[in-house]
DNA sequence: CCGGATCCCGAAGGATACTG
DNA sequence: CAGTATCCTTCGGGATCCGG
């Protein structure tokens, strides 16, 4: 009998959809969050220093400007299309309060947040291993550099 | 005393990189892999089908052309940089063997094997949550054409 | 002023042909 | 087989303008 609920079900072991076709949706899907602005958007909403006063994991919202900021170098064109290709997913909300200056208000949904904990392990992965990505590129382009050398003199 | 490995100490915690900061490296590492045929190339090698007679998680090792042909749609020139790029970073390696028609293998090292475990997931994150998407897409959709409806007449 | 749409241009990416 | 070289198309960034 099915003890699962229908999430588990439909993210586990169901292989109805192959990434690796061309012509699979789910191969377009894999483009669209193998992105460095979808990846660093989910990473700012979800990232969002205080862990609540409530204690809860309540969804956190930021403010259009705020992930302008955040993001640092995101172009107003890149930034708005990639949150408007998000929402449209599901995967974040959009909430527009017309006070004086309007306010736009983002927010991770339930599906936004599951995708968030994957991108979030890139982010750290990132940070936590420059040091030997660095190390790693210096070894390579001095090998390169001595192969060159050594057709010299 | 330190019980952790010296790549868990490098792995936690550390924040001397910031991968929001436009100008840290950090952030260009990020973006490099948050890269549609970076993440399907570690997949590929990663995922590689059968578990080895061996029974180990030996490192399994692709060809140039096995790769292309599973990559479905990637073109030539996009592998080959991508590939090299892996390799500057140390992510994986390239061995060529000069046989008649040359012969080069790909094999992810450990590092790259840590970072497949992450883009692993954002491959099946994709294929099991393609439905809801598309269901929030045909919502989200239908919404926006409402609202044209709605001002009419 | 905030949020975003538009236009223009340079850079990145794809298709094809050719080479060791 | 595994690339490199050459186009040519598309996408992303910068600046500017608009609606509220």
């Amino acid at each position: 009998m099915a003890t699962q609920t229908a999430a588990q079900q439909r993210a586990q072991a169901k292989v109805e959809y192959d990434a690796f076709l061309a012509g699979c949706p789910s191969r377009a899907l894999l483009d669209r969050i193998s992105d460095k602005w979808v990846v660093l958007v989910l990473c700012a909403l979800g990232d969002d220093t205080e862990p609540s006063t409530s204690g809860g994991d309540v969804p956190r919202s930021m403010r259009y400007s705020q992930l302008a900021r955040r993001l640092a170098g995101v172009s107003q064109k890149m930034l708005t299309q990639t949150l408007r290709s998000l929402e449209r997913d599901g995967l974040l909300t959009r909430t527009v309060t017309p006070t004086v200056p309007v306010t736009v208000e983002y927010a991770l949904t339930d599906l936004g947040a599951s995708l968030h904990r994957l991108t979030r392990g890139l982010g750290t992965w990132a940070q936590g291993n420059m040091d030997a990505v660095l190390a790693n590129r210096e070894r390579h382009d001095a090998a390169a550099g001595a192969d060159v050398g050594a057709g010299d003199r």
